[in-house]
Formats: C-alpha cells, structure tokens, sequence
DNA sequence: AGAAATTATTAGGCATACCGAAACAATAGG
DNA sequence: CCTATTGTTTCGGTATGCCTAATAATTTCT
C-alpha cells in the first residue's frame, strides 16, 4: 500500500523497532515495543497492522515484528536525524550528553531535509553521535564499529570505550561527573566475588583511575578492543 | 478553565490572532482567522470556543475574537519562538529570508524552553529578526519600531526600511535579488499617475537606486522616519 | 423596512492515535 | 497432554482537529 508522508507515530515506531536490533540480536516483539514506546500492548497491535500495510515491516499475528526495506530505509533516516541533532545540540547550543535526547525525540519529526543536511555540513558530517552510536550516511550507509559491552569481557581486556547506552540519562551524568567520556582507555581488572560489581581501570598511563561499576553501567558501556589484542569470550551465535 | 500544556494548533492560532493586530488596528475576525490557518470557517467556531474554555481569548457570537491576557502572554512566547528560529536558521544555517518561514512555523511548537534560551544567548538575544519584526523579549516586553507602510508616505518623505512583511516569499526572492535589504534608506520620489506604480529612490548617496514599486511591493515595506523629518499624512483613527 | 447577500455557528462525519477490557494463541508445568 | 500463565490481538470507546452541508445571525442593498 501507499506510503505518503509518514506520521511521527509512524516514525517513532519505525525507529524503535531498527534500534532494538541494532546492538542486539534478536528481532522485537509487541510488548517490547509497547514498553520502549510507552503505549498499550494494545495501540502496537493497531499501528503494526499500519504499518505492514503501508510495507515497512513484515508481521505473521503472533510474532516478532521486522522492517523491509522500506522501513529500514525509513528507519536509518530517522536514526541519522535523531543523532544528527543530538551532535548538534551538543556542539553548538552547549547541551549535555544526557540532555539532548527528549528534545531529539521530538525535533526529528519536525525539521525538513534541508535543514539536516545544512546541519550536517556545518558540524563536518560526523559519523557519531555524544554517544558513540553511528550516525547513518545521508544514503543509508551505517559504520557500526565493533564492540562489546563491557560486563562481557574477561579479565584483563583492554580497549576503548566506543559507546555508551543513552538509555539512563542519570547514568550518563554519573559518568560526566566522573569525567569518563568516549575513546577513553579502560581495562578490565577483575569482579568482587559473588557476583559483586566490576573492578575497571579507566584512563590513560598518568593517571588511571579504578572504579567499582555495577552491571548497569558495565553493561550500558561498550568496548573497542586495542589493535593487536585479540578477541574475547562473547560469541555471536 | 485549565489550561495544561496547549497543542500545536491552539498555539498557532493564538499566534495568528495576535500577528494580525500587530501593525494593523482591529482584530481578527473567524473568517479571517480560517484564511490564515488555512483551515475551514467551522473549524475556526469550534477551536475559537475551546481557545474561550481555556481563557485565552475573550469571544461573543458573531463577532471578533480577541486575546485575553493570557492569550496575549502565550501569543508573544509563540512569536519570541518563531522569530528567535527564523533568525538562528538564517545567521547559523545559511538559509535566505524566504525560506524560513515555513521551516520555523513547525519548529516552535516542537522545540523546548531550553532551546530557545541557548538559541537566542547564542545570538546575542536579537531584538529582529530577519524580515524586521520585532522579537518579544523573555519577560514578555515588545519594542516596536515606529513604522509606516511606504505606500501610505507622501511624496518626498524618507527614511529607513524597517520591516519587510514576510507572507510572500516570491516578493522576498524579488528585494534579495535587487539587493534591497533592512536598514536600506528610502525616499519617496513620486507616484506615476492614474493610480500607476510608486516611484522610489533606494540607497545611499554614493549609488542610489530608482525602482517602480507596485502597490503590492509598497505595502510590504515598512519605513521608519529619519531623525528630524517629521510625521506624515497617516492618521491613526 | 424587507429581501438578498455575507458571515458565523451547529450538526454530522472522518482520520489518527491512544486506552481498558475481553477474547484468543502459544508456551510452560505438572 | 492438558491446563495455567503469559503474550497478543480484537472490540468498543475517547480526544483532537479537521471537513461539508445545513442553519442562523448580521449586514447590505433596494
Ligand atoms: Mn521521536
Ligand atoms: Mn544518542
Ligand atoms: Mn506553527
Ligand atoms: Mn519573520
């Protein structure tokens, strides 16, 4: 069926569902995107079957829903909107990185192509958001560096930190105040006994700093390995 | 009645209500009002009863519609918003007068307090914006430049172009090519006879410039008196 | 003043996007 | 394997904001 100009609804939808796939696995389900969009299992099931008859995404009733093509298409315009606008947000008006995605959220519906893409060259065509997630290309092409969360790693990994769920805005103010940004070095030392919180030097050789991290921000910051330092345990099955 | 956090539309009417006694005199009427928003008569009744419920506008059947003080509040935080983005995506963004518009009629609903706030520090809080009309401080207070319409001078009269009205982008393409700018002097030479195009000279000594302005382009454009040259023949009635 | 034209309001509907409750599938446990 | 729980969809209904057509008030013209 036809697709006209897309709704915000539509959009948001589309967005969530790409995101969710992008550094997990698994497709989404309803009620999973009920919760990230904060809406009724209810209101998904209505704007699903929406949305596959506009052909942005694929759906047998009962399971996972997935994008076509259209819909990824759809989709990394969005994702390369929302963080196009964080980044600018940040660089030019003077926002924090754990103030900038409401006001993303609902910008990215609201300012025109032209708009972007002026956007875009005045910040330099930036590939990362305050984030460390990829910003889309304006022809869809995505650079997704590769990395691991850091609750995964063995003991004694090192690397840099790539990226950092945006998730928690509290969580990220915790780590700006204690000045722990993107590409800084970090090594695993080790975890407290009985499942107790992760042992991480963070920092380069002057000063590295050790700090206790709770699964929710070990799990919320993920690692590049060091070049010539080989991989780690976590399998893509 | 309450009051809660106002939809898009009822900000864009009462922005359109308060536009339209700006530098005219009486107020909007609903046919009006429906021609400016584009939106059927009917549709003006029913929101016009609902801008009441909510005490922004002071309306009795059959007549105009008029802004109480809370509408008039809400109206010049509107306002401050559009100007304030129309001047940021021209000093910032390198768009051109003419294709503001349209970009910041969607943007200054969608955008926070916050963002306005940086915005116009980042600007140095301008009092214009790029047509000329004035930007309503934070607090709520206005300065409006004393101006006349051109069409409405005597012969012979000169001063400043102070404001340019911004509802016909064609005619805002025709001044840019032209080169003719806010701030560029004026004098009235003349008009040709039997109700013909005005006569005006524009520019400063070095290199002033003759053009026949229609009445369309005349009325558009907003003088402010030099220094010294006293009054002229418009009357406020 | 009375009829005609203009302007404004009301009535009845439509589209979008949400909700809670009810009905229906799929999976998990005993 | 059959039932209980969980997940998903369907049903009926709400709130906005728009429309056309019908009606009502006001203004204008003769
Ligand atoms: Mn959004
Ligand atoms: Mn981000
Ligand atoms: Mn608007
Ligand atoms: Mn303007």
């Amino acid at each position: 069926m036809k697709t006209s100009t897309p709704s915000s609804s539509i959009e948001d939808y589309v967005k969530v569902i790409y995101s969710f796939t992008e550094w997990q696995r698994k497709p989404i389900t309803s009620t999973q995107l009920a919760q990230r969009l904060g809406v009724a299992n209810s209101s998904v099931s209505e704007m699903v079957r929406k949305l596959k008859d506009q052909g942005l995404v694929d759906h047998k009733p009962y399971s996972a829903v997935t994008l076509t093509s259209d819909g990824v298409r759809l989709a990394l315009s969005m994702v390369r909107r929302h963080r196009l606008i964080e980044t600018f947000l940040v660089r030019e008006l003077g926002y924090r990185w754990d103030e900038v995605h409401d006001e993303a959220e609902l910008l990215e519906h609201a300012v025109s192509d032209t708009f972007i893409e002026r956007m875009a060259a005045k910040l330099g065509n930036p590939t990362r958001d305050p984030h460390g997630d990829p910003i889309p290309a304006a022809d869809g092409s995505v650079l997704m560096p590769a990395a691991h969360r850091l609750s995964e790693l063995d003991d004694g990994h090192t690397g840099r930190i790539t990226r950092i769920s945006d998730d928690n805005p509290e969580l990220l103010r915790y780590l700006a105040a204690e000045d722990i940004d993107l590409d800084a070095e970090v090594e695993v030392v080790g975890r407290r006994p009985f499942g107790g919180p992760m042992v991480v030097r963070i920092g380069s050789a002057p000063a590295p700093r050790e700090f206790d991290f709770a699964d929710e921000v070990a799990s919320a910051l993920w690692v590049h390995s060091d070049a010539g330092h080989a991989g780690c345990s976590v399998t893509e099955s």
